[in-house]
DNA sequence: ACATATATGTTATATAGCTACATATTTAAA
DNA sequence: TTTAAATATGTAGCTATATAACATATATGT
């Protein structure tokens, strides 16, 4: 008996439809509203292999030559993040697509590389109760966690 | 027999200066130069009691009125920063002294409290041991970290 | 005293993010 | 289904943060 092995769709186009989907389910869950530009602009992200500073997106997102007006990408951008479908590097002033990969998987932190730029989203329980332990010893509330990793990545 | 209690020289006056020797110290030893412009920089962060910008400082070096150029403070906090002897809060853009307290303590964070301002440096073993050990499972080689936390002090 | 490296002064510019207010679109109520 | 309210976008100008480029001054080592 032959066994067919399917190829999964793990093209980048595919995980990228993936996560829009995902994304308009999300929003859809949260009465939010992923309206075009919103959605071009997470598109945007996830197209790029490294973050994208607001500027480089309202070039992006507008045709040849001209920009979309700054606060529009910066709106846009706010909403993302709320919604947790982005997220803002503060040591690039860049902002990058939230990965999958680490949903609901508390505490996460990024590694970016200075050689080749390239940002992975990654966490660990570990990592997780260490900051919340900090917070409980210093009866600190927490409202936002910044961890922001920078050096070079296992390829540089 | 009496005994008497002397008071610890516990002030801020007293622990500013206190650190200022530090500072000249470890300069010091470095070979680098501690000069009057960097050190009132680094001498206002200590006064301050919450996280100044470089143009508060740029404000505050000048006579009244007028402004030191911002260039000459980012020249001086860079300096500050390469000595350890300051730090940079990206999510606020703005610039604290280091604390002692954390000299040598492995990977510290910040506790920024949005309501009074006020952030402290802090540090854990776990915390330490936690970032490390994410860093060597993803094969990366660090330089710097960058870990804030946002929200609300004990006292807020 | 001289040469070199380091630090500062001066001016202009780049980059990032936001305010204010008008218009359009969507949603919910009447 | 009008009407009203809430939400989103357009447009213009502005504020805040950070750096580039080049000249001058000061310190350091020979
Ligand atoms: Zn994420
Ligand atoms: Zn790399
Ligand atoms: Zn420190
Ligand atoms: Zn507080």
């Amino acid at each position: 008996m032959t066994q067919t092995v399917v190829q999964q769709p793990t093209s980048k186009a595919a995980l990228i439809s993936v996560s829009l989907a995902h994304a308009e389910n999300l929003c859809r869950a949260n009465r939010a509203r992923l309206t075009p530009i919103r959605r071009r602009v997470l598109e945007t992200l996830h197209n790029s292999n490294r973050p994208l500073g607001a500027y480089d997106l309202a070039a992006a997102l507008a045709p040849q030559g001209r920009r979309m007006a700054p606060i529009t990408v910066y709106r846009a951008l706010e909403f993302l993040i709320e919604q947790g479908l982005a997220h803002r590097l503060a040591s690039l002033n860049a902002y990058v697509a939230s990965s999958q990969a680490n949903d609901g998987r508390g505490t996460a932190a990024f590694l970016i590389c200075e050689a080749c730029g390239s940002v992975s989203e990654v966490s660990s329980p570990e990592l997780h109760d260490a900051v919340s332990n900090l917070h409980k010893s210093h009866s600190f509330s927490p409202r936002a966690r910044l961890l922001e990793l920078t050096g070079r990545c296992a390829h540089c």
